[in-house]
RNA sequence: AGGCGCGUAGCUCAGGGGGAGAGCACUUGCUUGACAUGCAAGGGGUCGGCGGUUCGAAACCGCCCGCGCCUACCA
């Protein structure tokens, strides 16, 4: 039994208990159940993913709720899979690819795709072995994808059902585009970073006059496209050259000069160039005026054949160049100013997007953003902390249609056909063999793929077998909690809400709880290129997943960002081999006694007995209480204080005595050992499984692996005040002679001795009863004064709440010494009484404020002039 | 420009109307038979600033300062 090492040692046993809960099937959700589900699907990670401290983070959270729940007795579904992320993997196989000297034009579209399904069958599992190595108790055997058939038979049902609505639409639209992965991008997919750059002031001159507007513009390249100057319509400066012409630099074209409101009569010189390809506003400006959209950047980021020689062919940002340079020799330059703006990057692959015009499809938002603001407003969903709700009002305010193709391959293709003969456009649930209005057999496939976003936004129910009415959907949907990161509050969060509310007429969850993001130690966000990333399974391999799993619980407060270094980390390794040395100590006590007996009679138990169960039973109900309400850096610490500073630091010292031979009460310490060392190990299992349920055999080896086990419950029966006040006697005794000890340089090594003058009987009693353990606690002899006692010269004095505690000192320590101590003591007593005396004298204290506070501040100023004065007498 | 969050011990942070807390770091002393990844004893803070509400504010309210983050089509 007591074959534990000294120092715990993760290697060997994390794989143990990995295999063991794989075999016995621990994390299996039943379809159908008596039990009341519990269910949170996984923030699925991209299949091109490698696991990263975030991950950690987020997975850490929802196994804890996963396994806490299941302790309780929840029929606990925790639903895995991973996400096909279209741009990013068809960019990482086509990386593969290039490599190899192929682009994926050169296979083909049905090769392309095969060739991404074998490198998915390859490396996709990745991080999924990751995740387990977390601990992740997910019911792996559910696993999902995205491109899965199933999930596939999910997003085709809802885009026909939306077409058939209305709620899909296809039109011509300017959208961002990245040239770089050559698809169109949502809204939300374009990141804005405030970068450096320039405002080039250019002459436009009126045909005809001499006279000329200054246009300044970020963008000098798309001057090319510019098909008018618009100024605004009650510009007194520019009113009289409305419906004019401006003569285009470089291209020498006359352009029209129109009004619109839109222009900023503030803003610069008060006119604007209009570029309808190329810019969203002036796209809007273009079609109100009717003027001609010249496109002079191609879909792959170089001018095109309109932009003129010799700008055709060039790259766009070499075209800008070649533009500046050649309006400075025509002497059209007037200015080049400082500027800077965000501009918009590609989030997968940060090249700068262009705002592009094309045909695109897009879902109708208002109708299904409507009922999801409703939800979160009626409270059927509740974000966790509760502020995040009004990010999500905002933006569910403000949404626009979403762009949802891509042009890419890797993804579900848009089942739109067109009959090549009739034009006939064709949405359908089942591939078409002809025309379904002229019969012809001649169809075309709409080439592109739907935005990777539109599948997850399905995930809570399509990984429960929808659209099909499964069991699992039955009991599992709408799941209890989604845990997350703000960051994809709009990308996923709302859309799920949006698409759960429209398919499966209920919200896809009940509570979002968000949480925060993972920064080093400075603060900075952890990315690649700062070489400040943190790998999770580095950490794994150097301190062991429970190490990390308890400092990222103990750090995720609510609502602040975790600081994270592997200094934190090695901290909270300490406290798990704090418990692992607590276990094999309470284990090596415990040879031949059967841990599996619970009836044992409470008035067998000793003090420490009852105050410990006291303790744990306060414990315990604080932990529930922060983890049903998403506090885990509550929990953890809860379990950490009581654990180390109560378990650890006094109730193993105050049992050891009963502990040596056949003492008196052996039996009932150890019973109470095991038990409490149990409920230790249930309560902390949830956030480090791996040595719970290493030492949970050891401890109960009948009892079944820990992960069933149920979870503490709270005992009121057990909490007494009164014992907790006794112990704190014997606490507060031996405090002031290790404090005597300590302040007067005396080695532990020597045996003090020491009288107790107790203020009232029933200390006294406690004082007299638990001596023999406050006489191993301070490594002291001590006794309770008689009447005959009288304080002499050569003592030390320490007077805490109710005793006197004198330690003779033969000589150990000086007068002088002895003194600046008691001075010491005193001094902090008086600065009390001061406190309690200033607050106590102000009348409208004592009149306004509830008696009860009155009355306990009269106490301990009563309390606090009674140890000055006895100490005062002793000098 | 708007919105949100944060400012508490040297560091990282909990807390939150009634005597300032933890971990780490620091000082001193310890091979006390679970643990030196440890034990014991200590030092350390006008809780960002100024006002207000209150018997009482670190906490609630207002303003200011500093630091982050998010959203936005100002050329």
């Amino acid at each position: 039994m007591a074959d534990l090492e000294k120092q715990y040692n993760p290697e060997g046993i994390e794989e143990k208990w990995l295999a063991r809960w794989n075999e016995e099937g621990t994390f299996k959700a039943e379809d159908t159940s008596g039990k009341p589900p519990y269910s949170i699907v996984i923030p699925p990670p991209n299949v091109t993913g490698v696991l990263h401290i975030g991950h950690a983070l987020n997975h850490t959270i929802q196994d804890i709720l996963i396994r806490y729940k299941r302790m309780n007795g929840y029929n606990a579904l925790w639903m895995p899979g991973t996400d096909h992320a279209g741009i990013a993997t068809q960019n990482v196989v086509e990386r593969a690819l290039m490599e190899k000297g192929t682009k994926r034009q050169d296979l083909g579209r049905e090769e392309f795709i095969n060739r991404v399904w074998e490198w998915k069958g390859e490396y996709g599992q990745r991080i999924v072995n990751q995740l387990k190595r977390l601990g992740a108790s997910c019911d792996w055997d559910r696993e999902r994808f995205t491109m899965d058939e199933g999930l596939s038979r999910a997003v085709r049902e809802v885009f026909v059902t939306l077409y058939e609505e209305g709620l899909i639409y296809q039109g011509e639209y300017m959208i961002n585009w990245c040239p770089r992965c050559h698809t169109a991008l949502s809204d939300l997919e374009v990141e804005h970073h405030e970068k450096a750059g320039h405002l080039w002031h250019i002459r436009y001159p009126v045909d005809g006059t001499d006279r000329e507007f200054i246009i300044a513009t970020t963008r000098p390249e798309t001057l090319l496209g510019d098909t008018a100057v618009a100024v605004n319509p009650n510009d007194d400066r520019y009113k009289d050259l409305i419906g004019q012409s401006v003569i285009l630099p470089i291209k020498n074209f006359k352009i029209p000069i129109i009004a619109d409101e839109y222009v900023d009569m503030e803003f610069g010189t008060g006119a604007l160039k209009i570029t309808p390809a190329h810019d969203p506003n002036d796209f809007e400006i273009g079609k109100k005026h009717n003027l001609p959209i010249i496109k002079v950047i191609g879909d792959d980021g170089h001018m095109t054949k309109d932009a003129g020689a010799p700008y055709t062919g060039e790259d766009r940002f070499k075209a800008r160049k070649m533009i500046v340079d050649e309006l400075k020799e025509q002497g059209l330059l007037a200015n080049i100013e400082d500027h800077a703006h965000a501009v918009g990057q590609c989030y997968r692959c940060h090249n700068i997007v262009e705002p592009n015009i094309s045909k695109q499809w897009f879902v109708r938002i208002a109708p299904l953003a409507k009922p999801a603001i409703e939800a979160v407003e009626k409270g059927d969903v509740k974000f966790v902390p509760k502020s995040w709700e009004n990010l999500y009002f905002d933006w569910m305010h403000n949404i626009r249609d979403w762009c949802i193709s891509r042009q890419i391959w890797w993804g579900h293709r848009i089942p739109a056909w067109t009959c090549k003969k009739c034009g006939e456009v064709m949405v359908l649930r089942d591939d078409p063999e002809k025309c379904i209005k002229c019969g012809h057999t001649g169809l075309s496939q709409d080439p592109d793929v739907l935005d990777t976003w539109f599948s997850s936004a399905l995930w809570p129910f399509s990984t429960a077998g929808w659209p099909d009415k499964t069991d699992a959907l039955k009991t599992f949907y709408p799941t209890s909690t989604l845990v997350t990161s703000f960051d994809i509050i709009f990308f996923w969060v709302a859309r799920m809400i949006m698409m759960g509310l429209k398919f499966t007429g209920e919200v896809p969850f009940r509570e979002v709880y968000i949480h925060a993001l993972v920064r080093d130690s400075e603060g900075q966000k952890m990315s690649k290129s700062k070489g400040n990333t943190i790998d999770p399974l580095e950490i794994v391999g150097k301190f062991g997943a429970d190490s990390m799993r308890m400092t990222l619980t103990a750090l995720a407060a609510q609502g602040r960002d975790i600081k994270l270094s592997e200094e934190r980390i090695e901290g909270y390794r300490h406290f798990v081999n704090k418990l692992w040395n607590a276990s094999r100590f309470t284990l090596m006590n415990l040879e031949g006694f059967d841990t599996s007996q619970t009836n044992i009679n409470r008035d067998d138990l000793a003090l420490a007995d009852k105050w410990i169960l006291s303790r744990l039973q306060k414990t315990i109900a604080n932990v529930r209480e922060a983890l049903d309400n998403y506090k885990f850096n509550e929990a953890a610490s809860q379990i950490y204080q009581f654990t180390w500073g109560e378990f650890c630091d006094w109730y193993l010292e105050l049992v050891k005595l009963r502990l040596k031979g056949d003492e008196e009460g052996g039996t009932a310490a150890r019973h109470t050992l095991s038990h409490v060392l149990g409920a230790i190990l249930r309560m902390l299992h949830p956030v480090m499984p791996f040595v719970t349920e290493e030492l949970w055999e050891k401890l109960m080896p009948k009892a079944g692996i820990i992960a069933i086990a149920p979870y503490p419950a709270p005992d009121e029966s057990l909490i007494s005040d009164n014992i907790e006040s006794e112990i704190a006697v014997v606490m507060d005794a031996t405090v002031a002679i290790r404090n005597i000890r300590g302040e007067l340089s005396i080695k532990p090594s020597t045996e003090l001795n020491a009288i107790f003058r107790a203020s009232n009987a029933q200390t006294g009693t406690t004082l007299k009863r638990q001596a023999p353990f406050i006489n191993r606690l301070a490594n002291a002899k001590t006794k309770l004064a008689d009447e005959s006692f009288k304080k002499d010269d050569d003592m030390a004095v320490s007077v805490v709440a109710g005793v006197e505690v004198f330690v003779p000192l033969g000589g150990l320590a000086g007068s002088d010494e002895r003194r600046q101590k008691a001075e010491k003591e005193l001094a902090k007593i008086e600065k009390e009484i001061k406190f309690f005396e200033k607050k106590l004298s102000n009348k409208k204290f004592v009149e306004k404020a509830p008696a009860e506070v009155v009355k306990s501040d009269r106490a301990k100023l009563a309390e606090f002039i009674e140890q000055a004065k006895k100490l005062k007498a002793h000098f």
